[in-house]
DNA sequence: TAAATTCCTATCGATTCGATAGGAATTATA
DNA sequence: TATAATTCCTATCGAATCGATAGGAATTTA
């Protein structure tokens, strides 16, 4: 599957984090989208660690975007939540591994087949996934 | 995963029958390709039902395609042997689930990238799969 | 009758994935 | 300073999926 739950919640999260425009808790905003609460801190710790977002310890913590929704695509949000966005094991965690890879037919086709994914993902922000006003 | 080992099997064998042109036994089809036989079997089964190939029972019997090697598009072999080939659950198995499905604002980006994989894997055949000449 | 094949059902073991548990570290504030 | 609210971290669980295997029934040729 190349899109998982997982990234889906990303997308949840994320969208509501720009809805707020301000800090907000995780137990809130994961009780709001319906996300499960300890599910949903190992999500965000991905999208910390990938810079997407920032966090603030303490109390009155919380998180926030850094950017506005219009600059974060859909690619690299999914890229920073998924495992890997790869359409197959042969471009994605088991690349190295395979032993026919220098003469596979078919391995430049996922490639391509992977570039194609990420353009059309590439194509949508996060204000595409915010209601109209 | 998009396009699991199952899928890529399918290739390699509907390819190796291309390239032998006439009805093989799976015995010598898996061993050629590396694929293991009882694997191989139900991947063939599949096959056979979506009306991809033809099997012969018995002794002297085998598998065969019905149409040229260029006639056969990655898109339908790939979605003859996979589950699923939709990248997301949301337009795959757990499609009709979904409470949120109505006014969910990603739906219609998940159906939209189904389009355009399927598009896209329709534009190779298992010619271009078979080494020139 | 024997041998080779396709067809069918059932199951196994490993891996992945969604989800949860329990607590450490940090920070504002009463 | 104590407390409460939060982020951060590690470990694990249960269910589902997937690649693979086992065992045999049905069919066909010779």
């Amino acid at each position: 599957m190349i899109i998982s739950t997982r990234g889906r919640y990303a997308l949840r999260i994320m969208t509501a984090l720009g809805q707020r425009g301000k800090s907000s808790s995780l137990r809130e905003l994961a009780a709001e989208q319906d996300v499960p609460y300890k599910y949903a801190e190992s999500i965000v710790r991905s999208l910390v660690k990938e810079g997407l977002i920032e966090s603030a310890r303490g109390k009155n913590g919380g998180y926030s975007l850094t950017r506005r929704p219009g600059e974060y695509t859909l690619a690299e949000v999914l890229k920073a939540a998924e495992t890997s966005l790869a359409a197959t094991d042969c471009t994605g965690r088991k690349e190295a591994e395979c032993p026919r890879a220098a003469t596979c037919p078919t391995l430049p086709v996922w490639r391509a087949l992977d570039e194609t994914v990420t353009q059309f993902l590439s194509g949508y922000t996060l204000l595409d996934l915010m209601p109209k006003q």
